[in-house]
RNA sequence: GCGGAUGUGGCGGAAUUGGUAGACGCGCUGGAUUUAGGUUCCAGUGCCGCAAGGCGUGAGAGUUCGAGUCUCUCCAUCCGCACCA
């Protein structure tokens, strides 16, 4: 018998799937679709290990469901443009395309040997011209639908990468990418309008019960929807020039009475026009501007304000004025960038207040205070009560006080209830090279002119000069000078290309037609979207999701496809990670230098002793990287997939450890010897009787585990299903089989089951099982394993026995017997009659087939 | 600050509607096989205790015959959002 050998085994039954075209998919109205998608990888250069974990996961899903009976499609691509490449190109001289295509040969190549269920003929890079032609076609089709518009604005410009970002893309006042403090500037750029969306992205949320909780709060959250209320506040005197009344929003009309103040952002168009002939007030606003974003800029800021020379008149408070700032708490981006502050129930203006020595005046009485002594003092008061010093609000509780504000306001004619939305247009603009040209023309007669359809695809021209930051595309000296395709004069091609998100935020439609020259048959799209079972990372819960959920409703305006909603259901699965080690010198050291005993870690080849640092998730820049190809190398793509599974459930972290992959090889080779050697011995039928006890036993071992394991994967717990395989394996290897042939049929059963429950995690090897059992054909085409409900009974039932609710002895009952009998039983006990002894039973509970309790006293 | 999650042996983690806590794996201990092994196999392994027994699911209370699971109050860690009016 010899030792399973995954480098001869797991290339051979590669090359017979590929020879075979085994999955290959098309569609068939006669079978049920399963689409199952992973976020396809942006080809960076190699596959790591958090890759063969997400695809390992979406494979077990591909692999299980083909074995149920369905037209399983499962792709694969590239989401091939974006900065990597034209750094590498800075700093290389490679070209984008070079290195980008160069990468994905690769990466194919190494997920090719993860044995994965893919149909490789729907491969695409997203840099493809057959794929972004279809991109442009859409981008025309939804400017003529005013789905998209070119509008002037303040953007994020990281002055690094040279390029604008989306709110999104901002973390901490930085560049996602980059990591450089974001700068203010106003360009003009191409938007999507998701903020038209933005209710039905929202209320959209509710009807998927497939999505993690977590996720949908956190875009609902993102969409950050408010009600409340935009009014206008009267200037007491003159007006300022072009202002008639001085806008704002608030969530919380109930507390007028209690208004102070009003403020407007440093950069609202009357702290702007104020500015112009006060020097004072632009060294503020100025000021404000630099103060940067980041959280702990936020945090110490102090609430400044520059008092400007107007009021305005409550709406409500005949004679009463309040002033007016500039305050650099107040965000432009946000209602209408300008508010009423009312200190004693919101902390931030009640810190404005108390800074510049304004009213403090309590207007909503919480509940059992008291109204002659209730005062704020540092903190203002935002929770429930009644409202008082509020003339006609006054007794109403918050909720009636908000309703009964917003009528007065309207029936004033000063304002009315309004929606706001956190979430912002998105801009997809960026000044680069390496991505899908926008495919207008700027002419200065005929202003914005569409690329024609013929013209189409705008490729990227294959000279572009990279050694400066910047966009290339622009200096390019013929690329953007073209004849407007409507009077023929000279005019200019639009130089910036889509955000790489926009490429994503369509491909899995893209996927569903089976050739490139078609963006979406619309027959093709009706058969297989939307996306059943959509895998990746969390990180994308708020930026790719949401864009993605955007994008497919816009397609479905313009008639590509049927569905809304893109992803049925999703699973975010975890990052793996690894311990860190740090060298004498401080520098950073990949695990394969460092040997480990006894939670000592020492330098391979110096002795030199090795700081063992936290446990984290992969990165080159700490090198606690393993590669995929070494431990495949080692242990078999099947062992490494297996591992990936096993430890932890799939939605949480897992640590690479050594000991685990080694403890999946060991599996690999125990059902090798198991399977490998019992000879051709799937029973062509089943006996109905015969079975020995042990036999039988096993009978039931092995429906149990087929029952069990295909619910676990149903419910993505595949670290449990590996459990069960575990428990499977041994108590095949335990049972004490009769030489019978009622025996050797229940050994046969077990052996097939256990081949075809392994299949989706270790493809390789239970194909080499399979043939070895002597199944039929493939085992990935072998149906999956029905469980037989017979058999998931058991005659006699173990049950536990407790007095006064501590476990004091166990019994064994038949399945039937009635509670009167398992009482009996149980009183009968040793090691219950111990606990019993002398004292009144006063009550017996029996839970059929859980538990015994007797209750003394 | 707001929102979401998670706390179980030395470690990763199991425990249907409340019903035998610690499945399965890793590690560790002892033994056998092997020229050797970081191979394979067998046995053991929550903690204290020779044992009987006692104690055990972040802490504390509560409901219950019975709580890892339900309720309340804390604590810790992680994630997301954050001057959003």
């Amino acid at each position: 018998m010899a030792r399973y050998n995954p480098k001869s085994v797991e290339p051979k039954w590669q090359s017979v799937w590929a020879d075979k075209q085994t999955f290959l998919t098309r569609e068939d109205p006669s079978r049920p679709k399963y689409y199952v998608l992973e976020m396809f990888p942006y080809p960076s250069g190699r596959i790591h290990i958090g890759h063969v974990r997400n695809y390992a996961m979406g494979d077990v899903v591909a692999r299980y469901k083909r074995a149920r009976g369905f037209n399983v499609l499962h792709p694969m691509g590239w989401d091939a443009f974006g900065m990597p490449a034209e750094n590498a190109a800075m700093q290389t001289g490679a070209h984008p395309r070079d290195w980008t295509y160069q990468n994905i040969d690769t990466m194919r190549g190494q997920l090719k040997r993860m044995g994965l269920a893919i149909d490789w003929s729907r491969e695409f890079a997203t840099c493809d011209p057959e794929y972004y032609v279809h991109e442009q076609r859409m981008f025309l089709e939804f400017l003529k639908l005013g789905l998209v518009e070119r509008k002037e604005s303040y953007v994020n410009w990281d002055p690094v990468d040279m390029t604008v970002l989306a709110n999104e893309q901002v973390i901490d006042g930085k560049g996602w990418r980059s990591g450089a403090a974001v700068e203010r500037r106003k360009l003009s750029q191409w938007f999507f309008k998701i903020t038209d969306r933005a209710d039905d992205l929202l209320s959209a949320l509710d009807d998927l019960p497939g999505w993690p909780d977590n996720v949908r709060t956190m875009q609902k959250n993102w969409i950050g929807k408010s009600r409340g209320l935009k009014m206008s506040f009267q200037f007491d005197g003159a007006a300022p020039e072009g202002f008639d009344g001085l806008e704002v929003y608030t969530t919380r009309p109930d507390t007028l009475f209690g208004a102070s103040f009003c403020a407007v952002a440093p950069d609202h168009p009357l702290a702007v026009q104020c500015a112009k002939g006060d020097p004072e007030l632009q060294n503020f606003i100025k000021d404000c501007q630099s103060l940067g974003a980041s959280e702990e800029a936020i945090e110490k800021a102090d609430k400044k304000g520059y008092r400007l020379p107007f009021s305005v008149r409550h709406p409500f408070v005949e004679g009463e004025t309040l002033p007016v700032f500039v305050a650099n708490f107040i965000l432009m981006q946000y209602g209408t960038g300008a508010i009423f502050g009312c200190p004693a129930h919101d902390q931030r203006d009640l810190d404005f207040a108390r800074k510049y020595n304004l009213d403090v005046t309590p207007v909503v009485l919480p509940p059992d205070a008291d109204p002659a002594s209730f005062a704020i003092e540092n903190e203002a008061y935002v929770g429930p009560g009644r409202l008082f010093n509020s003339d006609f609000l006054n007794g109403l509780s918050v909720e009636d006080a908000l309703a009964a504000a917003i009528a007065k306001v309207e029936e004033m004619e000063a304002g009315s209830a309004t929606t706001n939305y956190r979430l912002r247009d998105w801009g997809v603009s960026r000044q680069r090279y390496w991505g899908c040209p926008i495919p207008v023309i700027h002419c200065e007669a005929c202003g914005l002119v569409p690329v024609p359809e013929k013209d189409l695809p705008v490729v990227l021209p294959d000279e572009a000069d990279f050694s400066e930051p910047g966009n290339p595309l622009e200096r390019h000296p013929t690329w953007k000078h073209v004849t407007c395709p409507s009077c023929g004069g000279p005019a200019l091609r639009e130089t910036d290309t889509f955000d790489t998100f926009v490429d994503s935020s369509w491909y899995f439609a893209r996927f569903a037609a089976p050739t490139p020259e078609q963006s979406c048959d619309q027959a093709a799209a009706d058969y297989w979207l939307p996306v059943d079972q959509y895998i990746g990372g969390i990180e994308h819960a708020i930026l790719h999701l949401l864009y993605a959920r955007y994008f497919t409703r816009n397609m479905k305006d313009a008639g590509y496809l049927s569905v809304e909603e893109p992803f049925t259901n999703l699973f975010t699965q975890g990052m793996v990670t690894h311990a860190t080690y740090k060298g004498e010198d401080g520098a950073w050291l990949f695990p394969e230098e460092v040997d480990v005993k006894d939670g000592v870690a020492r330098h391979i080849e110096t002795g030199a002793p090795v700081a063992i640092g936290s446990i984290e998730k992969m990165s080159k820049s700490k090198k606690n990287v393993v590669s995929p190809e070494d431990i495949a190398e080692a242990y078999g793509a099947d062992a490494a997939r297996w591992f990936m599974l096993s430890d932890s459930p799939p939605e949480r972290d897992v640590e690479w450890t050594d000991s685990g992959v080694e403890g999946a090889w060991r599996m690999m080779n125990r059902i090798w010897a198991l399977a490998g050697a019992a000879g051709a011995v799937i029973p062509d039928m089943l006996p109905a009787e015969g079975y020995s006890d042990a036999g039988l036993a096993l009978r039931r071992a092995s429906h149990g585990a087929i029952a069990g394991i295909t619910d676990d994967i149903e419910h993505f717990r595949f670290n449990k299903a590996i459990a069960r395989l575990y428990e499977f394996v041994n108590a095949i290897k335990t049972a004490e089989l009769t030489d019978s042939a009622a025996d050797a049929a229940a050994r046969g059963e077990a052996l097939s089951a256990l081949v075809r429950l392994i299949a989706p995690y270790a493809p390789h090897l239970a194909e080499e099982c399979w043939t070895a059992l002597g199944g039929a054909g493939l085992v990935c085409d072998a149906p999956w394993p029905e469980a037989d409900a017979a058999l998931l009974v058991q005659d006699e039932i173990v049950l536990g026995v407790q007095v006064n609710g501590k476990r004091r002895g166990e019994i064994a009952v038949p399945k039937e017997a009635d509670a009167q009998a398992v009482e009996a039983i149980a009183m009968a006990d040793a090691g219950v009659q111990r606990h019993i002894e002398g004292k009144t039973v006063r009550k017996v509970i029996v839970v059929p087939g859980r538990i015994v309790n007797i209750v003394v006293g």
